[in-house]
DNA sequence: AACCAGGTGAGGA
DNA sequence: TCCTCACATGGT
């Protein structure tokens, strides 16, 4: 058991709302106190004011690995200020100041959410941590067994039928298809980091010999691994939360052809097609500027939280 | 009991 | 390049 606290003078971080806003899926809360299955570790942080009270299962899980995971370096105030203010962008800034986008680990973000499309954030969560659980090592904390993500080569010699008995249904395809492409290491995912948004979303995209590199990976759920785990903050991911926010408050981003499509993607029947998604893409990247991720993140959020608080829940 | 959920792949006009 | 569908499943 390793201690130690961290002190966040003059950068505005909010927990709670960071790891609430559905960019991570293994974080718990109890007792005011969030534990995360991280970095081959458990590591528990409780927020007090501008101090982070900090425990984790092992020495690598310290203070570097947590400024590092919540991007506590980064310069917020600039991040804040190179976005253009409206009222709906400032609304979710007031609202949720604090909420930070944090780096993870590529592989398990890129699994995860493989794992997202056509679902809801409660049920990511159940499949993530029935994957861990079946599939991952186990690390005892606090007297406390937790499951670790499982690695490219744990879950390339799973079966089809041991990954939809994690919940997957038609994504245990998915996930089977693109663990061989790792582990056999075709593909090496470090190497999405050193490259700029552009090509990092090719390599995502790619087809070699008419067979997608990445079954299961669009532009939506590529936009998502390269803004939570690849440092890419100008990735925008457009889902029909994002759609109903763009829709509503941003029409004269928009051309009317747009408009109608961003309306059918939002009232349920009609996805968005890549060309239409790449228009919308340029369209808010080019309005919200080189941290539009950052944007992305509050508007998603505020979206959602605004649709929970009013069905009671 | 339909309907929705951080969409994508496949097939055809 | 576009439109249309199926896809498994659990929560509301």
């Amino acid at each position: 058991m390793w201690e130690f606290n961290l002190n966040l003078v003059d950068v505005p971080f909010d927990l709670g709302y960071t790891l609430e806003s559905g960019q991570a899926f293994r974080w718990a809360h109890r007792d005011g106190t969030w534990y995360g299955v991280v970095g081959g570790g458990v590591l528990k942080v409780r927020q007090e004011g501008f101090t982070l009270f900090c425990a984790s299962s092992s020495e690598h899980l310290g203070s570097r690995f947590v400024h590092d995971y919540f991007r506590l370096n980064d310069d917020f105030g600039a991040i804040m200020a190179s976005i253009p203010k409206d009222e709906a962008i400032t609304e979710a800034f007031e609202r949720y100041r604090g909420l930070r986008l944090i780096r993870q680990d590529v592989w398990e973000c890129l699994v995860s959410f493989v794992i997202s499309t056509n679902t809801n954030i409660p049920r990511i969560r159940g499949m993530v941590s029935n994957l861990c659980d079946k599939f991952g090592g186990r690390v005892n904390f606090e007297s406390l067994d937790y499951s670790l993500f499982p690695s490219p080569e744990q879950l390339a010699s799973a079966t089809i039928e041991d990954l939809s008995a994690c919940g997957l249904g038609y994504r245990a395809q998915f996930v089977r298809d693109i663990s061989w492409t790792v582990d056999s290491g075709f593909v090496n995912l470090d190497e999405l980091r050193l490259q700029d948004y552009s090509r990092a979303k090719e390599i995502l995209l790619e087809r070699v010999l008419e067979k997608k590199t990445f079954l299961g990976i669009g532009r939506k759920v590529a936009d998502c691994v390269l803004l939570f785990s690849c440092d890419k903050d100008e990735a925008f991911p457009i889902d029909v939360w994002i759609a109903r926010v763009l829709e509503e408050s941003y029409p004269h981003l928009f051309s009317a052809d747009i408009m109608a499509k961003l309306n059918s993607k939002v009232s349920g029947r009609g996805s968005l097609s890549d060309k239409t998604y790449d228009a919308i893409s340029e369209a808010v990247r080019s309005h919200f500027g080189k941290y539009a991720g950052y944007a992305q993140q509050y508007l998603f959020h505020n979206a959602r939280k605004g649709r929970s608080d009013r069905s009671g829940v």
